[in-house]
RNA sequence: GCGGAAGUGGCGGAAUUGGUAGACGCGCAGGAUUCAGGUUCCUGUGCCCGUGAGGGUGUGGGGGUUCGACUCCCCCCUUCCGCACCA
């Protein structure tokens, strides 16, 4: 092979080396531009490396943010470590080696991994959440929401990892089970630090309608606030001056409430378990705290289980008693922890009364035929058996009610959301300790803001003390402070991880900052995050919360915006096939092929035959194949070096998008690769005899080449803004397809090195430089396109006969109608179809087709 | 159950103010270059019938609107993702 042939690994390092010793990519503010702020989710710095994945949303932020630089924006790129969390502490256990020390190693492989691909960082903006220089900010944030009341100490009912020996919040428990592990949890009452994020609940919701995010992730975010409208009813306690109070979204079926349902957890439980059923509530009660949660949804399947509590209480519509009873299907932690039971008109209701023989009566009509003491109706109808409000609708029926109620003072419109406060301490060391302390007299006092940063001590262990607090209470000296002069101890809880991932988008904008978290200017400058690109998978978590902390600090001024992310995008999964045999075994993808001839058989893991072509090279054994998560133990994973290693991270990063829409879960396919770095190989001998490695003589750009560089500059522009990035791919394999290997005019040349230079920045570079220009491309400005170039003088225009293809014509742009229509009966199979019909109709779509309706 | 996304060749995918379905790439087949392998270049490639010209058929299934439907409307099926006793 010649010296001079296609080979990125001659280049591509060195203009990597260049683009950082030239600060090509340094964020610059400029008030005389418009500023773009491109952010990818930054990676938690695993112990795996870098995989596929990550390079795709980085590929995509990296093009548009060079897009932006080419047309006159300041831009700021950065990337970081989300680098605090339980990972990195569960492998300081394992390998008897300090997180620290871990998480460093691991971000500089990470970082020399990303580096190799060539993005556009900024890397003198780099942030790690677990260095001090970072979380004292965190620290500092901390106290803005302990300052406005919207961080608090509270008893609450917690999950309780055994295995990882921490607290989890509610939404990393999943089926009884810590979604990263698998560990099951249990229920348990601990003090914990609280967060208010539902004081802006109401404001996280609307907020959400001005956004430029996918509609689906707000949908998500709107379930998980979860906002409903209601009304609370207090129901008097028969025989007691006391009551308990019901939240319902139907008041409209108050004159259904047949019985009451407390949670087992209700403070009245034992108040009103009479001295006959008293045994058997508190059995029951103790039965449901011990179940796991596992167990309890589980039961949700199932019958519906509950004890009657012996008191009963007055529908305050009605002045009817109703028994109160306990069962584990309504939960404390919602609404009042207790309901007005319609079982008429609720399908769990009706599901418990027939379980226990209770009374159903209807009071909404339903259709004809519907019984509602064999099925609840739970959809639209007027009122029935319900007094004077028979014939209201739904919603003037819940008006009228709560109306007499607030009336009466029984009852009051009421909000209810789902959305609760967030739990955000852990009982872990690698995380920001709170800059919190506990005096002697009980006092709960911040750290002064001068104090900070309270670093994180070193401690003899990563677990919890024999006693079982936390790992921070083993720093004996670092645990034993003073506040004001007095004695006192530090708060031992870490924060989460979540708690660095909330504000680094903005510590990006003034990452040097020693006196603030970041400076009011620089934010003013760079918010809000123009576009932000990562996994679907924090389209709650991350998302929820990093929103409330940006409105916290909007509310303290401290931000201008009230959102911090305008346009959101997730990327799709990128997945890869996986080769399994009848007995389980896997194969990687060197150890199968395709061969002949397909066969048929049932896996041992599966229950459907398979049908496949595919087999192991050396046993020669049937395999099933097919698309699955990448991973380890499937033998699937590709490693994104490997791949640079062997075509380069322009094809890397090309091929990344040419898969297909940024969104969508897609399979990986070496062959794939191979294509465009096939295209990669056309274009360098395009410009550069590989004989001589001389640069190739520049020719007239003919029109056709013309058309096909006008359609690529207009295709790449209008897919950046729409994050389309797989259709300019293809139209720049066009334009160099069209141009035959002939090299076109030198100024068309460098306008497709341009559009070419966002995708594949090496490659562009190196023949940009090598066309005698001394400055990088990516600061050149980026070309328009020509509507004209892009029309034919010479159209083809389809026709068709009664709607069927028949023959296509060549005609000038030019043409009239007349002269379309007259070329087209000329044609000769046309005017086979045409002969003996009647034409009803003539249809001539311009530029387009003929149709001619017989 | 509720919510969201999606079903197009052997494969990844393209095309939606309704106008030649399958761009581009992979794979496959044939040819050229080469001592040969690889590379590169050219040609072909939805399926069925036909030597050919050409014809039929075709975007998950079934209806409908229209001169014309991947695109719009109705019903159904399948897959993936979220949430799930939230009263």
């Amino acid at each position: 092979m010649s010296e001079h042939a296609f080979d990125p690994a001659t280049y591509e390092a060195r203009w990597q080396a260049w683009w950082e010793e030239q600060g090509t990519f340094r964020a610059v503010e400029d008030p005389t531009k418009p500023k773009f702020y491109g952010l990818c989710m930054f990676p938690y710095p695993s112990g795996a490396g870098l995989h596929v994945g990550h390079p795709e949303s980085y590929t995509a932020v990296d093009i548009v943010c060079r897009y932006k630089r080419m047309t006159g924006h300041a831009v700021l790129n950065p990337m970081g470590w989300d680098s605090f969390g339980l990972p990195a502490e569960r492998a300081a256990v394992r390998e008897g080696r300090h997180p620290a020390t871990i998480t460093r190693e691991r971000i500089a492989h990470f970082k020399h991994q990303l580096q190799r691909l060539g993005f556009g960082f900024d890397w003198s903006r780099e942030v790690s959440t677990c260095e001090v220089d970072y979380y004292r900010w965190t620290q500092w944030l901390f106290l803005v929401l302990h300052e406005r009341g919207l961080a608090y100490l509270e008893d609450v009912p917690v999950w309780w990892c055994p295995a990882q020996g921490t607290v989890l919040a509610n939404e990393e428990v999943v089926d009884g089970r810590y979604v990263e592990t698998g560990d099951l949890v249990e229920r348990r009452v601990m003090k914990q630090w609280m967060l208010r994020i539902t004081a802006y609940a109401q404001r996280l919701l609307e907020d959400l309608d001005d956004l430029d995010w996918p509609e689906g992730i707000k949908e998500q975010q709107r379930n998980w606030i979860g906002r409903s409208e209601g009304a609370e009813v207090d129901f008097p306690i028969q025989g007691a001056d006391a009551h308990f109070t019901v939240y319902t979204t139907r008041p409209d079926t108050l004159f259904g409430a047949t019985y009451c349902v407390l949670s087992p957890e209700h403070p009245l439980v034992a108040t009103l378990a009479t001295d006959a059923q008293r045994a058997a509530v508190e059995a029951y009660v103790e039965a449901a705290g011990n179940k796991s949660e596992l167990e309890r949804q589980k039961a949700a399947d199932k019958e519906k289980t509950g004890v009657f509590t012996g008191s009963f209480a007055v529908n305050p519509l009605t002045g009817q008693p109703v028994p109160v009873w306990i069962a584990d299907y309504v939960l404390a932690s919602y609404g009042t922890g207790a309901i007005m039971a319609v079982p008429a008109h609720d399908e769990r209701d009706h599901a418990f009364a027939r379980a226990f023989d209770l009374p159903i009566v209807q009071v909404i009509s339903a259709p004809e035929g519907h019984d509602v003491q064999a099925e609840a109706w739970a959809g639209a109808g007027v009122m029935v058996n319900s007094g004077r409000f028979d014939g209201l609708d739904a919603a003037a029926g819940k008006a009228a009610v709560t109306d007499q109620l607030e009336a009466e003072g029984t009852g009051r419109r009421k909000v209810n959301y789902k959305l609760r406060d967030w739990l955000f301490s852990r009982q872990r060391y690698w995380g920001e300790p709170f800059p919190m302390v506990h005096t002697a007299d009980g006092r709960v006092e911040p750290v002064a803001r001068e104090a900070l940063p309270v670093e994180l001590p070193h401690v003899d262990a990563f677990k919890p003390t024999e006693d079982g607090r936390p790992p921070l209470a083993r720093a004996t000296d670092w645990l034993h402070t003073t506040h004001e002069g007095e004695p006192a101890l530090r708060e031992t809880n870490t924060m989460p991880q979540w708690a660095g991932s909330c504000w680094y988008y903005l510590r990006y904008m003034d990452p040097h900052n020693t006196a603030l978290p970041f400076a009011p200017e620089k934010e003013r400058y760079w918010g809000p995050v123009d576009l932000y690109i990562g996994g679907v998978e924090h389209a709650v978590l991350h998302l929820l919360y990093a929103r409330f902390w940006h409105k916290v600090f909007f509310d303290a001024g401290l931000v201008h915006t009230k959102e911090p992310f305008q346009r959101l995008f997730n990327q799709g999964m990128i997945l890869a096939y996986a080769h399994r045999d009848a007995d389980g075994k896997w194969y990687g993808p060197d150890e199968v092929e395709q061969r002949p001839g397909k066969v048929r058989f049932t896996p041992s893991w599966g229950t459907d035959e398979v049908e496949t072509d595919w087999f192991a090279k050396a046993s020669g054994a049937p395999v099933s194949t097919f698309v699955a998560k990448m991973s380890k133990s499937r033998l699937n994973v590709v490693d994104p070096l490997d791949v640079v290693d062997r075509h380069g991270a322009d094809a890397l990063r090309i091929y990344e998008m040419f898969m297909g829409p940024l969104e969508q879960q897609k399979p990986w396919q070496t062959s794939g690769v191979e294509g465009v770095s096939r295209f990669l190989a056309r274009v360098w001998r395009l410009f550069v005899d590989q004989e001589t490695g001389d640069l190739r003589a520049f020719g007239d750009t003919s029109r056709e080449v013309r058309k096909a560089l006008h359609a690529a500059i207009k295709e790449t522009t209008e897919g950046i803004a729409a994050l389309k990035l797989n259709t300019p791919v293809s139209k720049m394999m066009e334009l160099v397809n069209a141009c035959g290997g002939q090299l076109p005019a030198r100024a068309d040349a460098e306008d497709f090195l341009r559009i070419l230079s966002v995708y594949a920045p090496h490659l562009a570079e190196e023949l940009w430089h090598r066309l005698g220009h001394t400055t990088s491309i990516a600061h050149d400005t980026w070309p328009s396109w020509d509507e004209a170039a892009l029309v034919d003088d010479t159209l083809t225009i389809a026709v068709q006969v009664g709607g069927k293809l028949r023959g296509t014509i060549e005609v000038p742009r030019t043409a009239s109608k007349d002269e379309i229509l007259a070329a087209a009966r000329a044609d000769a199979n046309v005017a086979r179809f045409l002969e003996g019909q009647t034409i009803r109709k003539e249809i001539v779509v311009p530029g387009r087709l003929v149709n001619f309706v017989v």
